[in-house]
RNA sequence: GCCCUGGUGGCGGAAUUGGUAGACGCGCACGUUUGAGGGGCGUGUGGAGCAAUCCGUGCCAGUUCGAGUCUGGCCCAGGGCACCA
């Protein structure tokens, strides 16, 4: 496409006034980013920390950005004191890998890209105040991550065990669960394999309910995410219960959320890494088979074992253990789909009324006791005495029972379990085989004392006893784990521990931080971790008793730098403390955090808990660091793959915001994307579609110029107050400060468009006053500058604004003048549209009654019927029903 | 399997929370301006019908004078979690 002298010209003009406006908004901070003073009203801003990775920003990232200013600078221009900071996420594996693959220092790369990305924020006139910025591989930063570790570690939520990771055996190094997706290794593809290591791990387990319980305070957050926190934090209730083993003399705890079904245990279950294992295998005659089937799980691919489907795989240990309240005995298995980390390891296997259990009792040959029924039996007799009576009596009770329990069909069932029918017992019932686990509640039989109790009352009693046997009792666990942070990697915060043969692992002394990262290191991509092989930097000295000792060279999961870094924004360069508590007192928590929905779990978990930590440590007086959470959608666009997608880099669908922005000027693409659609659902990128704002744009542009071109006086007020004219103006004033408070950025333009439209007839009408002109042009130019910023700017400036549009204000507008002076009423006969009259706002049904029959559509409709009733909506509706 | 979202013209999307469905924009059509192309400007644009009118917000019921909006059931698409005892 080949572009010509016109065209040119336009651009140009635009590209001017843009960088006109960056620069002054440069040269003149101080007037536009004043963090100094927070006011009351002080509004704290952010978005995510972007990673600067190697690749320039495009269309894809551009919405947050967009987003955040647009809100900025509408909270600025309605007289809020807004602290909208930027920093950089700077350590992680991407450098890293670069400097494996291209032979760059990750410093080297890491800053080279900071530096092009500010280029590209400035190009897009977005303000943050960078005399706050923060950028997380400077020792400035990282040393408090070491600083906040060995405050962790002194309260002992910072621990050093042993724990499975994934291990790359082409690398030789560990993956963290996102580099290994799909169980092969993200660099070279090989299949991930579990390993056991010695790892830093943070306690967050002690914070779940803690963490759980704060959720119910975040009422600006997208429920979404709230859930999807909930649901990783995954809390069950439920009892411990203690399984003897008398031919070991040990007993083995199981966690089950099912007591109440513990008469039909049938099977003990162990997972392969239980630690009983060894000895449960010691004396069996197949020990050594056995053994390597134990080894041959553990050493399976975690993709593999836990996948969708995996056969369950177990093995009989020969050993029998008590049921603690039947007394009998029951065989000692170990199988594959026990997980090791989660409860004890172990569980009690009840068939009759666990899917999986079932599927494995099945498959091995373990017997089935059911012990819970759906329903008691006397009531099921009630229940189909009253069957035969009213039929809605049915309904009401098939309904209860749907939401009580369901019959969960066995794997590979052929047909579809039949429609639920509350005459059968249970589906066990139906043919001699069960086919299928009940694990719905009910009522319990066969289970001694307990039998005919409910099962949630059965379910305390029952985890009672077993508290009074000293044999288990009431317990409640989680699905979250603690965060593992040790990374087998150079690029990251460096954890300040010593290991001395004589004291073990002793912490680095505060006076001695920052261990800071040794400038050069081999990257190789080959056997493990370069700084092992910095011996400067891993030979040193115990703290403790001043002998030799090597120094930990493991580093921080940078998920720990983006824990806390908004509070560090409040006050970067303090070497005394993180921050002043005074400083972030005065403006945290943060008022409102905008990021994609890619963080809904780990790093806003992560944030939430290190601001607890901050609390019990008395930095911090509050336990939730972020109010007020917006998740923007992604923009999406059809890639070569033929699929509509994110927009990135990798699927080659993404659009380079530079060349856009040099070709349309940065306004143009900043209305476009702001445009697109909700900002919080996903949209999907047209290269068409901007021609639509960008005519706009230049609309709004030349509209001003001719109204300019009259030589009226573009700071004149209207004459008068109540005009068609005015009233579109109160109207457009009100829907888009509505608009912008509730993040409606493309209905915000849209309304804008509209009241173009308006101020275009009254520049062409020779009869309009210019007063009313100008003040809508004002109007217009003001509401437009949350979007286009540098236009606004220059258009305002050349009506003779005299101060920046960021400081003079937001037009308010008068309520009573915020609607049109005339009302058009449907008029609807029988509730069908027939006709619509106009008339004055506020006309009594008399009047509009009148109107209506006077409209030959309506008389048509009403002749020779009977009018039954009529409804009124004030100003809106006149519905007649006839027959 | 469980838990969320969502389904409206050719397309992106509006709809004051039960009151005129389709704002605004893209695209398309016609007209106009221009030496021409691009661009600009104007008009039209849910479907069917010459018209009166009828039909239309995933599907089926229901409540109501009136349902995109509320209730029950179903279908489809996207996302999250998933052998968590």
């Amino acid at each position: 496409m080949q572009r010509t002298a016109a065209t040119t010209a336009k651009g140009e003009e635009i590209l001017r006034v843009e960088a006109k406006w960056r620069d002054r908004w440069e040269a003149d901070r101080a007037a536009f980013v004043d963090t100094k003073e927070p006011a009351g009203n002080g509004k704290y801003l952010l978005v995510m920390l972007p990673y600067p990775s190697g690749d320039r920003l495009h269309v894809g990232h551009a919405r947050t950005y967009f987003l955040t200013d647009a809100l900025h600078r509408f909270l600025r221009q309605t007289g809020v004191t807004v602290f909208c900071p930027m920093g950089w996420d700077a350590f992680g594996l991407p450098a890293e890998n670069y400097a494996i693959q291209m032979g760059i220092h990750p410093r080297t790369s890491t800053l080279a890209n900071i530096a092009a990305m500010k280029e590209q924020f400035r190009s897009w006139g977005v303000l943050y105040d960078w005399t706050k910025e923060v950028t997380t591989c400077e020792p400035e930063y990282y040393r408090w991550n070491q600083w906040f570790f060995l405050k962790l570690l002194e309260k002992g939520l910072a621990v050093r065990r042993k724990s499975a990771v994934n291990w790359c055996p082409s690398c030789e190094t560990v993956l963290a669960n996102e580099q290994a997706e799909g169980g092969v290794c993200e660099r070279c593809g090989t299949a991930v394999v579990p390993r056991e290591l010695e790892q830093w791990f943070l306690k967050i387990t002690d914070y779940a309910d803690r963490l759980l319980d704060g959720l119910d305070t975040l009422g600006e957050w997208p429920e979404k995410v709230v859930t999807m926190q909930r649901n990783w934090i995954g809390r069950s209730t439920g009892a411990d219960l203690d399984f003897a083993i008398p031919s070991l003399n040990e007993t083995v705890r199981v966690f089950t959320t099912r007591p109440d079904t513990v008469f039909g245990a049938t099977a003990l279950i162990l997972a392969p890494e239980h630690a009983l294992v060894p000895r449960l295998l010691e004396v069996n005659p197949k020990r050594a088979e056995l053994e390597s089937w134990v080894a041959s799980v553990r050493s399976q691919e975690r993709i593999v074992r836990e996948a969708e489907g995996a056969e369950k795989d177990g093995r009989d240990t020969g050993r029998t253990a008590i049921n603690p309240f039947t007394g009998q005995e029951v065989p000692v298995w170990l199988a594959n789909f026990v997980i090791a980390d989660y409860g004890t390891g172990a569980l009690m296997a009840v068939p009759a009324h666990d899917t999986r259990d079932f599927e494995f009792a099945k498959k091995y040959g373990i017997p089935i006791v059911k012990v819970i029924e759906p329903e008691r039996e006397e009531k099921r007799e009630e229940f189909l005495r009253k069957k035969e009576g009213t039929g809605d009596f049915l309904r009401r009770e098939e309904g209860e029972g749907a939401t009580r329990g369901s019959v969960a069909a066995a794997a590979g069932a052929g047909p579809p379990p039949p429609a639920r029918d509350l005459s059968k017992k249970s589906p066990a019932d139906d043919a001699g085989a069960p086919v299928g686990a009940y694990t719905g509640e009910g009522f319990l039989i066969a289970s001694g004392p307990f039998s005919g109790k409910s099962s949630s009352i059965a379910r305390e009693l029952i985890a009672a006893e077993a508290a009074r046997r000293g044999i288990g009792g009431p317990r409640v666990r989680y699905r979250l784990r603690d965060w593992l942070i040790s990374r087998q990697r150079y690029w990251g915060t460096p954890i300040p521990m010593v290991h001395c043969e004589k004291d073990g692992w002793v912490p680095v002394p505060e006076k001695d931080l920052p261990v800071v990262l040794p400038p050069d290191a081999p990257f190789t991509g080959k056997g493990g971790n370069p700084l092992e092989k910095v011996a400067s930097f891993v030979r040193t000295t115990c703290p403790s008793c001043g002998g030799p000792a090597r120094r930990e060279t493991d580093t921080m999961d940078t998920f720990v730098d983006s824990s806390w870094y908004f509070l560090r924004y409040l006050d970067p360069r303090n070497d005394t403390e993180p921050f002043d508590p005074a400083v972030v007192k005065e403006w945290a928590p943060v008022d409102q955090y905008i990021g994609g929905i890619e963080h809904a779990i780990l790093h806003l978990l992560y944030a939430r808990f290190f601001t607890r930590i901050l609390k019990d440590l008395g930095h911090v007086t509050f336990e939730e660091p972020f109010s007020a959470l917006f998740n923007q959608g992604m923009i999406t666009r059809l890639s070569p793959s033929g699929r509509v997608e994110k927009m990135s880099k990798s699927r080659g669908n993404s659009v380079s915001l530079d060349a856009l922005i040099a070709e349309k000027g940065a306004d143009a693409v900043r209305a476009f994307v702001l445009f697109l659609g909700p900002p919080e659902k996903d949209a999907e990128w047209s290269d068409e579609g901007i021609s639509g704002p960008e005519r706009f744009l230049w609309r709004v542009r030349s509209t001003v110029e001719r109204f300019l071109a009259t030589g009226a006086d573009p700071q004149a007020q209207p004459a008068k107050g109540d005009t068609p004219a005015a009233r579109v103006r109160h109207m457009t004033i009100k829907k888009v400060t509505e608009d912008f408070r509730a993040f409606s950025f493309h209905t915000a333009v849209a309304h804008l468009m509209e009241l173009l439209n308006g101020a275009s007839v009254l520049v062409n009408d020779a009869g309009a006053e210019a007063g009313e002109t100008a003040t809508t042009l004002r109007a217009l130019v003001t509401l437009l500058h949350p979007i286009a910023p540098h236009l606004s700017e220059e258009l305002n400036e050349r009506m003779g604004g005299k101060k920046s549009l960021l400081m003079s204000g937001w037009p308010t507008f008068d309520p009573a003048l915020a609607e049109m002076e005339s009302a058009s009423i449907a008029v609807q006969i029988s509730g069908k549209v027939r006709a619509e009259v106009s008339v004055r706002r506020g006309s009594s049904e008399k009047e509009v009654v009148a109107a209506a029959e006077a409209n030959p559509a309506v008389a048509r409709w009403l002749e020779g019927k009977q009018r039954v009733k009529t409804i009124w909506v004030q100003d809106r509706l006149l519905n007649i029903v006839v027959k």
